[in-house]
DNA sequence: CGCATTTGACCCGCGC
DNA sequence: GCGCGGGTCAAATGCG
């Protein structure tokens, strides 16, 4: 097929959703007969060329009838046969007469050009046009998330609110005023706020402060052993009145934090692997180490924190080097903030609150919404990775930010100052970012915070929770999020002031038997790999210990 | 002296 | 039931 005609075509493809617009065809006329130019649609073919092929002219004339709406496939006919007669004309002239064949090449050269160039010029046109229309649409959809988001919010506000006034009352009838009870529900709507996505804990629990989903799951709502002198001194007193005097000798504080339910939202988990010299990454709050213990498989001891930015806050984390890689600092959080944050901190909160939703808001959210090659159509070509694992107990999202291959992208927009700016990713540029592959620039939410990872003046790890975050609160399915944010982790610098440039960010999907092939997305159930990626680095499946249990 | 860290003990779930 | 391992507690210790 003739590389012209097949232009011409496609242009008549373009335009035929605008019915009326025959841009590329008025072009030619312009060039070609401009007597015509008011006319439009096939009125405008007939007259091309209109002394040479009168013939054709009449004949179509007489196929298509012009009252009609246009019909695509005789339009692409009958572009077609203008091609035809377009080339035939051209060549006559150039035969006709000798001493005007140079010159009369040399138009047909700058026709052809100005040809192509009407045609460039009304794809961008039309390109222009999609590009508005797709905008719109995404302004739309984001308008409608922003308001199904607030409205959600406010939900869950009401709700608190409803369960704060039931504690007080419990209290009141125990004789005890907790001030927690006062307050949380503010801090509460705080952290709802900050997290962008309040956390299933608070959405399923009876009780509205966020320490109870501190307890851990052996710690039972209901004191049934009596001989067990800690547990009764750490806790309960909603359920069982008797504690309240040992809750006060311990602490109104702790009392209130222990007070449990056993809430499966406390195994959401998210793991963050980094390069890091530093005993603990800085992440913008403030952590209290409460314990140590040697895991198993790991000559390095795991170090456990909690925050203390805020009494009673239940975030807590672990911190724990690679066995294989010791500059490898693998932290895992665990529990949303319950106070406001740092615009440093921020960042990693609304990651954590985000993965908390992800992972254990329904079967979208699950691995085996994962499993389709689609959601990482860039891991092939951008190794990069999704890590997510929604299997219980403690369904986890590790972000492998050990491997970066772009040290240079620092460069990024100030951040806003307002700590309590909701990462909601907005206008295009996750989907920027999803459909184009690696941008440079990361997509930071506009609150999220200067890095505060590792080494003061480093760029952090902050600017990848912070584009994960977004991406993972952006979209409820965590289609296009999931891929932004993944997108995004490869522009991130690591953490340290390291040796490891020339790595790609990686996220695996961990398993539940604690198989994680940091190449490989992995099923709960048979590790089936979905995306392989056989040049990174296989990490020790200890770098991940959260994921199983 | 107050606060943070250390560290041994304890709790609990799970597998055998 | 017992042991193992993960997680937490709290007294002891360290530090500014
Ligand atoms: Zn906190």
């Amino acid at each position: 097929m003739d590389r012209k005609e097949m232009r011409i075509v496609d242009t008549g493809e373009f335009y035929r959703p605008n019915s009326g617009v025959l841009l590329p065809i008025r072009v030619n006329s312009d060039d070609m007969d401009l007597s015509n130019k008011e006319e439009r649609g096939s009125i405008e073919e007939i007259n091309f060329f209109s002394n040479r092929t009168s013939f054709r002219q009449a004949e179509k004339a007489g196929e298509v009838p012009e009252s009609s709406g246009r019909n695509p496939n005789l339009e692409s006919d009958r572009e077609g046969s203008k091609l035809i007669d377009l080339n035939a004309g051209l060549h006559l002239m150039a035969n006709s007469e000798n001493g005007q064949s140079l010159t009369n090449r040399w138009s047909t050269l700058d026709q052809n050009n100005r040809n192509e160039m009407a045609e460039l010029q009304a794809e961008l046109n039309r390109l222009n046009n999609e590009n508005q229309q797709l905008r719109g649409e995404l302004d739309r959809m984001v308008k409608n998330y922003s308001a199904l988001h607030m409205q959600f919010v406010s939900a869950m506000e009401q709700k608190n609110q409803q369960a704060s006034n039931k504690k007080e009352m419990i209290d009141d009838k125990n004789g005890v005023r907790s001030p927690e009870s006062i307050q949380e529900g503010n801090k509460i709507v705080e952290q709802q706020f900050l997290d962008l996505h309040p956390s299933i804990e608070e959405t399923t629990q009876s009780e509205n402060n966020a320490e109870e989903v501190v307890s851990s799951k052996k710690r039972k709502p209901v004191d049934e052993s009596p001989e067990r002198e800690r547990a009764s001194q750490t806790w309960e007193p909603s359920i069982n009145g008797n504690n309240n005097n040992k809750m006060l000798k311990q602490g109104m504080m702790k009392g209130v934090e222990e007070t449990s339910a056993m809430n499966p939202c406390r195994k959401a988990r998210v793991s963050v692997r980094a390069r890091s010299e530093a005993p603990m990454i800085s992440d913008g709050c403030q952590w209290r180490k409460y314990g140590q213990k040697m895991a198993k498989g790991n000559p390095c001891p795991r170090a456990y924190y909690r925050c203390t930015m805020a009494v009673g806050c239940p975030v807590r984390k672990q911190v724990q080097r690679c066995a294989e890689d010791r500059t490898i600092l693998v932290t895992t959080y665990e529990g949303n903030h319950n106070h406001p944050l740092p615009p440093a901190a921020t960042a990693m909160a609304s990651t954590t609150s985000a993965a908390a939703s992800m992972l254990l808001s329904g079967p979208t959210t699950s691995t085996d919404s994962l499993h389709s090659p689609q959601f990482f159509p860039f891991l092939p070509c951008q190794s990069s990775m999704a890590s997510l694992s929604a299997s219980a107990p403690f369904p986890t999202v590790t972000l492998d930010l050990t491997q970066n291959p772009n040290p240079l992208q620092f460069a990024r927009p100030a951040p806003l100052s307002s700590p309590f700016a909701l990462p909601l990713p907005t206008g295009p540029h996750i989907y920027n970012q999803t459909a184009y592959g690696p941008q440079k620039l990361p997509i930071l939410p506009s609150g999220l915070a200067p890095v505060q990872f590792g080494v003061p003046n480093q760029p952090s790890l902050t600017d990848t929770v912070s584009a994960a975050t977004a991406a993972i609160t952006a979209d409820p399915n965590f289609t296009a999020a999931l891929v932004a944010a993944i997108t995004s982790i490869m522009g991130t610098p690591k953490n340290n002031n390291g040796n490891n440039n020339n790595n790609n960010s990686t996220n695996n999907i961990t398993t539940p038997n604690n198989n994680n092939n940091h190449s490989n997305i992995n099923t709960n159930t048979n590790n089936t790999s979905i995306i392989g990626r056989p040049s990174s680095p296989q990490l020790p499946q200890s770098c991940t210990t959260f994921s199983t249990n």
